[in-house]
DNA sequence: CATTACGTTTACGTAAACGTCAACCTGAAA
DNA sequence: TTTCAGGTTGACGTTTACGTAAACGTAATG
């Protein structure tokens, strides 16, 4: 019973509102392998997971290559110590460079707080006139 | 006693570690307007604050042409109740997106951290053998 | 059996965000 | 006074991330 669940390019860009364009695009630079039957990609569960990964780096505005370069990290298991160091150490620049998002977001957030209220007590001190 | 402070755009490029070209671009695009000193480009507060919102805006994977449009809709302060409630919506939606990418970073940070175990797992049984 | 839907490769086009000259001006320092 | 460090405006080049169109294959459907 291997009841693997299977997609077409369509499939992947209706569920994911993107054009097979871009799908393949994602291909050709080496970011998804789907394999082929008689010359049709089939994707599988495991393009979905990397096409959801690829879809969150570039909201987070990393690009292509950066998320290729790290899905690829976070892919292979290394055995020797000076590679695994490598990696721990990948990791900590990348934790670092998203903590600063967080920041970055937590201050945009307030001060969009702040003009949101000025806003709105001019709206209200406009409707009471 | 008017003390304005003002910069050279190599102050500028110095500090922010960006080449003149990128400040002069950020211009051409509108982004900026620094005043003239015979032909000479002359930076204000203004301006630095405005360009510290503009690194921001590119940490958080945002356009140019997004970045403009959120400090023109900040830097005007409309009267009309129509224009006022249009403000407060593009917010709403700005804050969305903003909290859809905490989601992002967390989610990612939780994975990264995970990764990082089982790597330094697998250095420690390395070392021990 | 012709058409339609869906897929393929190849290739040129494009917008954004600068890099990289070239040719020029200008004020201060040697 | 020459020289040089720093500034200016074009203008063309480059990379990334796709869009778009052409030309073709294939499988199902009326």
């Amino acid at each position: 019973m291997n009841s693997t669940v299977t997609y077409t390019i369509s499939d992947l860009s209706k569920h994911f509102d993107l054009t097979p364009r871009t799908i393949r695009y994602y291909e050709s630079e080496g970011l998804l392998n789907p394999v082929r039957d008689n010359g049709k990609r089939i994707y599988r569960e495991r393009d979905l997971v990397r096409l959801k990964l690829i879809l969150r780096g570039k909201r987070l505005g990393f690009s292509l290559a950066e998320i290729k370069t790290t899905m690829e990290l976070y892919d292979t298991q290394p055995n020797e110590s000076a590679q695994l160091r490598y990696v721990l150490e990948t990791i900590e620049s990348h934790r670092d460079e998203l903590v600063q998002k967080q920041v970055d977001i937590e201050n945009t957030l307030a001060e969009m707080q702040s003009v949101a209220d000025n806003v709105q007590k001019k709206l209200n001190s406009l409707g009471q006139s």
